[in-house]
DNA sequence: GACCACTGTATGGTCAGACCATACCTAAAT
DNA sequence: ATTTAGGTATGGTCTGACCATACAGTGGTC
């Protein structure tokens, strides 16, 4: 086997059995998003394990973003089924970076390589690009740098969209929040955003017009701009 | 804020705040890989919460692949604080998939975009390409698709690894893992797989002779002959 | 003194049962 | 028909117990 995930010798835990129980009437079932899993008593019932081994797989769930789980009574009780890969694929780079297993240098070249694929992507499809042109009004308004950073982060998340590919999209998102402090850090340093709002205009030009090629050169210019002490070797 | 990640109006859940306590003692004792977290019954004491809520936010940061707990006494017993997100990305990938809430379409041109990237940055770095070569061999000698599979996957995440990009190797250990199942039905739907042989060949020799480009293409081509319906359009 | 077997103990893993907060459902009261 | 009060199923939390594990210490044996 790959070296990839090895597991120390160590019986199957209950709640990992459940979540392989789970996972599988997943796929047996055919059952997707909005559809509802039994209660974590019937859970336990059903699979002869106590409340809480249950309510340990589900947490692991929730955690990855399959389930929401909201208490009392009706269709929107209960542990359902959902899609929120972005907020599990957040709290991941947030907590590793904060443990320095990864370096602010990987996350920034990883959305390096992101943008620019979705850029040029989304410049070939002819996307829609009124999603960005939103954005790039809202960071005109903005007073802060707070307040830039967050128009500027719906701007890049905007192109990510326009790339058509959610996962692509959901990493992208998931890259802008967990670097979000840093890149407030970045605006300040820099003082003067006059030149990320050219960069963006270029940006959404590019795509605009199904120039694929510009499109790429100018999300590379820009975070060179953005980030030039990490460009400027 | 962003719409990234809405949340429901709800009180904090317990095991919500003792995660946000973890974390925090992390961040302000600069905790890293290795440093053992205190025992749940501690935890659960020092926090003023019962058991089972701190075993909750334990079991979050062992799906995130933050901690690794083992049972037993010794240095090595307790939750310890681990980097592996590869496990973590690959069950988020996995269970995403099952849920059709990702399509393989998506996947695989995520993973087109990294690896191309990966081995034009491996090239360009002139980076050692042993490990490649190992994978290369192995898949010579592979005598079922699960086994071409498997040392195809080595191959693919050593090009990841060469980048000397961590998060790019672990988003490309976890595609690669969460469509294995899809990845052995291609191979044998192809049949021949010399095809796959050489254009792996052609990957190593140009990241070998530093010409970023050609890997590139050279990745493009590879992924085009062993998913033909998806590039056919 | 070196080695080995036994016991003690701190750890995670699991279970059972209780109670609370929530939110819908229902039936009675108006 | 509307309002209101109670019923009930749900998740969230707590308590306390017990088991399995694996090291640490203890004592005996050679």
């Amino acid at each position: 086997m790959a070296d990839s995930g090895w597991h120390p010798v160590r019986r199957t835990r209950t709640f990992e059995d459940v979540l392989a129980q789970i996972e599988r009437r997943i796929a047996e079932d055919g059952l997707t998003v909005g559809d509802r899993l039994p209660a974590e008593r019937h859970l336990a019932g059903q699979l002869g394990v106590s409340r809480s081994s249950v309510r340990e797989a589900l947490r692991v769930l929730e955690t990855l973003g399959v389930v929401s789980s909201h208490a009392g009574r009706g269709p929107d009780a209960g542990a359902v089924l959902t899609s929120r890969p972005d907020s599990a694929l957040t709290d991941l780079l947030r907590l590793h970076l904060g443990l320095a297993s990864l370096e602010l240098r990987e996350v920034i070249d990883t959305r390096h390589m992101i943008e620019q694929w979705a850029a040029s992507h989304a410049a070939a499809a002819r996307a829609d690009t009124s999603a960005l042109a939103d954005a790039l009004s809202g960071m005109d308004r903005a007073r802060t740098a707070e307040e830039f950073v967050e128009h500027d982060t719906a701007f890049h998340c905007a192109i990510a969209d326009a790339s058509g590919n959610r996962l692509v999209a959901a990493i992208m998102r998931s890259l802008r929040d967990s670097m979000c402090k840093y890149a407030v850090e970045a605006v300040e340093r820099l003082g003067d955003t006059s030149i990320l709002r050219t960069d963006h205009e270029r940006i959404l030009n590019a795509i605009d017009r199904g120039e694929a090629a510009e499109a790429a050169r100018a999300v590379s210019d820009h975070l060179a701009h953005a980030y030039p002490s990490l460009f400027g070797q």
